[in-house]
DNA sequence: GCTGGATATCGAAACGTTTTTATGTTAGAT
DNA sequence: ATCTAACATAAAAACGTTTCGATATCCAGC
């Protein structure tokens, strides 16, 4: 197995230093265009290639993006947040960065466990998709490193973030439900603490507040614990346990659409016929299952995209950029809601 | 920003030279229970970790395992193979190895493009998903790294592999079909020449004729391109356009199956009362489609746990070992089969 | 013609490990 | 006691880059 071609061969071959040759490679420094011309020939001639771990070893850098998910998302596999790391797999390979994937518990002590990745310094950049303990964040921040959240974000705290329009995803959602004459729209959410999950909520109180809707208190379910198809039938459950007679629902996110779904059917009621559903995020079934449901569009790869562009201008920049970027969202009507037949007041 | 502990920090500290900080750390060579006892006591109180990028150049590891995947399975985001990818992230992190992606073209050639992380010699081994140019294959051969194949196969090199149980897939699923009265049961498939579907086509045709049941050449369709969801349509439409009047349908996937019932629909044929049908792979959608997809379960995630463990192996290992895996397969019984309600012969 | 600032190239140090070879020490066999 | 083998530690080389400071050349401005 004859050894591949080092900096030093190509060096010498070309009749010059290390120095230039490196400084050639990287497009780097002044280099006369007739040299630069003669490495690049020698380069090509040797098929040679810089090695990735001598290079980070002499640069301090390592041409890897950390992705950091919670356990939870990932061992459920979760279609929400694999789209955006699929997303950040994609966009990486545009800039020359691989993407590390790990998983943190909920709750981090740096005393216990530490992703390897930052222990090895194998990452030159944090991206960190959905709810995870801010001790963590603070963590990777007191390492100097670059942070871009997805689909999170703390007020106190500056870091760039990706985010849903989840006011305008909710407002567009119950809109939609009440120029179909809906007004006892029911709210059945999860994880209500959320930032994501608070926004939507906000945003269906407000917009139905602007309607000049009221109702009671009865028609929104809060403390439900996941947001999963089971927290959502068991939250459709209590909803109408309460003596609420909803012609509509929006839920918090697709999964919760279809676990009431599954109850409203369980019930005998018929869907939109009985009860008009909205969701959100569009995840890959709400378009299988029937009916299919009406939700609000999120671009996850899209999300995931950015927020690779985020960290990679973050590591070549000298100071610490904050950015904030919406998603815009989009409501996709399909089955799952209808006009509303006749107003019984 | 006080700089981290290095391996010299520690042997300092504890009065002991680098190299035998460094066997205590990587557990090898003989050292006196007490020396390393105080070893690690220091490294504990300094909290240092060997930084990967020096490792790496020292040892000439990278601890990373290598993942390619067709441009077309990335793209399209298939279900599939994304469920096998992220089984690898998650078996790697056990064995303490991250997992780099890239895709591939159709078409290889090493002077064109190779993947980035081969000539950065940022891999240890490689995992290969699917089919992919043989001549990449040889390529990585001769760069003497360990592969694994996963559902995909190559008669002539011996590599280990990672298979999916198809043979015995496909002849669960016409057996249950036929164990339900069906015997006018068609064939419906693309990109024949994979391995995989191969083998279930063969499958297919074997055990009809163990059973005794013999159709005309129209109930086969194994001409259709891809085994997408477009394909399954199109192939159902030649299908009956060819004058066959199957009473059930073998997909070579559930894709495909869904492009079937899509089909059938459009054409007012009921399922599973005129038509029934089988899949395979399990999908995620299958379970929410209506009617919900009876297939064959493909353990998607075991299969890249198995692929890496494989790597892993061969990484350690001092000699080329060759294990070909197949996983196993589960008939799911769901909506879209049931018994034939009267024969009409 | 001298000075000073670009421009172009080089030499050497540095990056933080692992690995190989050497050296000393100890215990068991003779 | 002596020799040998195993054990324990050390010293130094090697891994393949980048980067910093030095040196040399060139040219414009006075």
């Amino acid at each position: 197995m004859k050894h591949r071609p080092t900096i030093r061969d190509v060096a010498r071959k070309a009749g010059l230093s290390l120095s230039t040759v490196s400084l050639v490679i990287n497009n780097r420094g002044h280099v006369s265009p007739g040299t630069r011309e003669s490495v690049q020939k020698v380069v090509r001639e040797l098929s040679y290639h810089p090695t990735r771990s001598a290079r980070g070893l002499a640069s301090k850098t390592s041409g890897n993006i950390g992705f950091i998910l919670s356990e939870e998302h990932f061992s459920q596999a979760e279609p929400f947040y694999t789209r955006i790391f699929l997303g950040t797999e994609f966009e990486a390979r545009e800039h020359n960065y691989y993407i590390l994937l790990t998983t943190v518990g909920n709750q981090f002590d740096p005393e216990v466990y530490v992703p390897r990745f930052l222990l090895e310094r194998n990452v030159d950049g944090i991206i960190i998709a959905g709810k995870v303990n801010e001790k963590l964040i603070s963590h990777i921040d007191s390492l100097g490193l670059p942070i871009v959240l997805v689909d999170f974000e703390i007020k106190r705290a500056h870091h760039s973030a990706v985010l849903i329009d989840n006011w305008r995803g909710a407002t567009l959602a119950v809109e939609h439900l009440l120029a179909l004459g809906h007004k006892k729209i029911a709210f059945v959410g999860g994880d209500i603490r959320h930032p994501s999950i608070t926004d939507r909520y906000e945003a269906y109180h407000n917009t139905l507040h602007m309607a000049g809707v009221f109702l009671e208190e009865s028609y929104e379910v809060t403390d439900e614990e996941e947001t999963s198809v089971e927290g959502g039938t068991s939250a459709a459950e209590r909803l109408f346990a309460s003596g609420a007679k909803p012609t509509a629902i929006f839920a918090a996110n697709d999964a919760m659409a279809i676990g009431c779904i599954r109850h409203l059917k369980s019930r005998g009621l018929r869907i939109p016929e009985d009860v008009a559903i909205v969701g959100f995020d569009d995840i890959e079934i709400s378009s299988h299952i029937e009916p299919h449901i009406t939700t609000i569009r999120v671009l996850k790869e899209e999300m995931g995209k950015i927020a690779v562009q985020r960290v990679v201008d973050s590591i070549n920049a000298k100071t610490k950029i904050v950015v904030t970027t919406h998603v815009p969202v989009e409501l996709i009507v399909r089955e799952s809601t209808v006009a509303l037949a006749h107003v019984e007041d």
